[in-house]
DNA sequence: CTGTATCCGTGTTGATACTG
DNA sequence: CAGTATCAACACGGATACAG
């Protein structure tokens, strides 16, 4: 599919005819789902299915269709998982990993560019990662705590170390314990409603100290980069 | 399946239907030429056929719509320029310049990304983008210089200070200077060829210390982040 | 559950031509 | 030079139906 020589019409891939490393990077967050794709696989490789919730809207003809491609770009691959799984699953490449900073910019770009509207939809993935991204550095530097999320059909737990917040997948548990759906915990993170107002919410759980979480939730904004 | 203002149609605008806010970035980044137009822009305002200068293939028509898509989204406003000129520019306003972390992610994930072809078009903007990301920073520090680009149309100069090299358009003056397309100048620049090589070539040009020229150009690689 | 195959509507692009 | 207007071609996305 990839002729050697000319071009004649700029067709497919290589939507940008430029040398421009950068332009080369924009094929891959320019074609439509792609860059999505890569960002649900960011915390480890997933299975079809998952990957698919995460994005509400896709079909299942498009999304083989990007995971191809990304196949043949070095970015995915396709792992069959060992022992009695032996499912297949998706993971990232090292060039895909590698991406990581441009969601971290994207996102540090997001929150300055009007017109989010934080109604729609939000994946655990992404939830999960804008966190890790507006951490208050200054603020968390200090606070030494495990917490724990309760997405649905993907959990992780994440924890404070250095100013730094980091997460993985795994458990949810922690000192404090999060669980609802991404849309649901969003506002109560991001605030700007205090946390003992969410107390009787049947969409959203807490469970942990009262006034830990509320320090907790304080270091993240959507004000701050 | 998702929120009470539901969209029929995915139509236009807002191409990906998240809350996540590296996806509201993303509906920008998606756009065909739309990012490539604000990099233009990076380095300063432009008149409308210097920024088509630099984005060869698109066309008047898609320039304009991308330029009033840009400004409706508050990333660029036009600007009349005072005095005697008095010819209208484009300028990034403070949303758009603080896209500046993206480009930059891009590029380092661009040259990671298997594919790059470096012989088609390289704008002088992104050619001066790339510098400044490519550069070796511990290599850098201790070299003390300003080198002047003559790239056609547009030229720049830049200094190297504390390890970082700063680049902005001006004459092309500096202890080094070169002169060239950016087609000519790139494999100069990155190598692997000597810069004494070069001496003779039609499309290059060079004035300074050939010493010092090699040692400058010996701070960018493809090869570094 | 994990995809694959087909089909049609439609949005977007790039050419061309034109205006101030 | 700086755009605007029109338009045909086409590639892409989403839906649906189907297969391992």
């Amino acid at each position: 599919m990839t002729v050697p020589g000319e071009s004649p019409r700029p067709s497919r891939r290589s939507i940008h005819e430029e040398g421009c490393i950068a332009a080369h990077a924009l094929d891959i967050l320019g074609e439509r789902w792609t860059f999505l794709v890569m960002r649900e696989l960011m915390f480890g490789p997933k299975r079809f299915g998952l990957i698919r919730a995460g994005l509400p809207g896709i079909s299942a003809s498009v999304l083989t269709q990007r995971l191809e491609g990304l196949e043949a770009s070095g970015i995915v691959q396709r792992v069959l998982l060992p022992k009695p799984a032996e499912v297949q699953v998706y993971a990232l490449t090292d060039v895909g990993l590698a991406a990581r900073p441009v969601i971290e910019a994207l996102c540090r770009w997001g929150v300055v560019m009007p017109g989010h509207d934080p109604t729609k939809f939000i994946s655990p993935t992404s939830l999960m990662f804008s966190m890790m991204v507006m951490v208050d550095a200054d603020a968390a530097r200090g606070l030494d705590l495990r917490a724990g999320f309760d997405l649905g059909r993907e959990s992780f737990q994440g924890a404070l170390v250095d100013g730094r917040w980091e997460v993985e997948p795994g458990p949810a548990e922690g000192d404090l314990v999060f669980a609802g759906s991404p849309n649901a915990l969003a506002p109560v993170i991001y605030g700007p409603r205090r946390l003992a107002d969410w107390e009787g919410s049947e969409a959203v759980r807490f469970s942990g100290d009262p006034v830990l979480g509320q320090r907790f939730i304080d270091l993240f904004s959507l004000r701050r980069g």
